[in-house]
DNA sequence: ACCTGAACACCGTTCAAGT
DNA sequence: ACCTGAACACCGTTCAAGT
């Protein structure tokens, strides 16, 4: 027999559920999703997945810390000086079509509610968030450097009343189901526009 | 015997099943009261408790629009013409202070999600929305008419902007419980001054 | 008519037993 | 070392029995 086994297995088993727990999450939520129901779309036992996890509170954490570490990621993909207000059209585009998913938004909704309850996740998500707004911001100080945008703000005030907005119009968009999409991003592109000042 | 027992006696107990629920709610969260929880809070039995509401997802959709409902109605008392700014800034400044109770910023949050996964509550919530917004909506054009302000947007996109940042500069305050309300408040007055352009 | 509280079904978690 | 699945505790909901 080995004396070592696979060394890789846990992260692998690990992956396994997570997988398992972001589809069942997606399609029924945070609590009509049982461990059961995650149990079945892994194909483990129930004594099995709790080998890996503490608690289910540890799973929905994880897919919770990870669905908004996907979103803010794409704030890195902001070019820093010029096109800024193209850039961030761009980022509200992406935002707001993956929240048409109604599974997508729902989700959202509820990571806020678990953070809310829950310290340890609300500390981490917020540790992401002061890295999103620092990302921001430093971009919009480039801007300003190049000359291409002229805020009557501060480059952190901009950033964070940008990344507010960003959140409260995808949060009126997930309950209001029947507005569309590209209305929330002309309306989001104004709001760069009026608090950034881009030149001409 | 009476031939008909107190015909108020439901309103009564409905009323009373509620407190105590919104009680337990803001302590412990809508997933973690349980229906004994409430059931000991209002000093009645569950069979009791379930001649009044069929379900304790109902229980929290009453609660849910109750809170959001309370929200809103901050909004009537916004002067329509003159101080449009200041009524905005009033608005924000009682909005984020009761965002300064973590229990009331958590029950915040988990309505969303409530909302997120029940669509006849976000149904409810959406039409709260729609006229809070036209509200606004309508102070904005007076205020327009009246010559105080020079929204380089329409009066509609406006308050759908302002009540959205309204919302997600809430939902920021309610996660990351360390940065004041004041600054929140600050930086929303900011916003509303650069959409609305106030004469001088 | 209204209530109580035991009973039921379901779900998160544990643990003895297997390989 | 890793897994299974029965067992346990807990909670939403029901219902027979009381007044």
């Amino acid at each position: 027999m080995p004396r070592l086994a696979d060394p890789e297995l846990p992260a692998r088993r690990r992956a396994q559920i997570l997988e398992a727990a972001r589809y069942c999450f997606h399609a029924r939520g945070f609590r009509q999703t049982t461990i059961e129901d995650i149990c079945g779309e892994a194909r483990i036992s129930p004594g099995a997945l709790y080998r890996y996890f503490d608690t289910k509170a540890d799973i929905i954490a994880a897919i919770a810390l990870d669905a908004r570490a996907q979103a803010e990621a794409a704030l890195e993909r902001l070019s820093t000086a010029e096109g800024l207000i193209e850039g961030l059209t761009e980022l509200a585009r992406s935002a707001f079509a993956g929240l048409e998913d109604a599974g997508d938004a729902a989700l959202m909704a509820e990571v806020w509610a678990e953070a809310a309850r829950d310290p340890l996740l609300a500390k981490a998500l917020a540790a992401r968030d002061v890295e999103a707004q620092a990302r921001l911001s430093a971009a919009i100080s480039a801007a300003v450097r190049a000359g291409s945008v002229y805020p009557a703000l501060t480059p952190e005030d901009a950033a964070a009343l940008l990344l507010s907005t960003l959140d409260g119009i995808g949060l009126r968009l997930a309950l209001r189901r029947e507005q569309n999409a590209s209305e929330a991003v002309r309306r989001f592109r104004s709001l760069a526009v009026h608090v950034l000042k881009p030149k001409r």
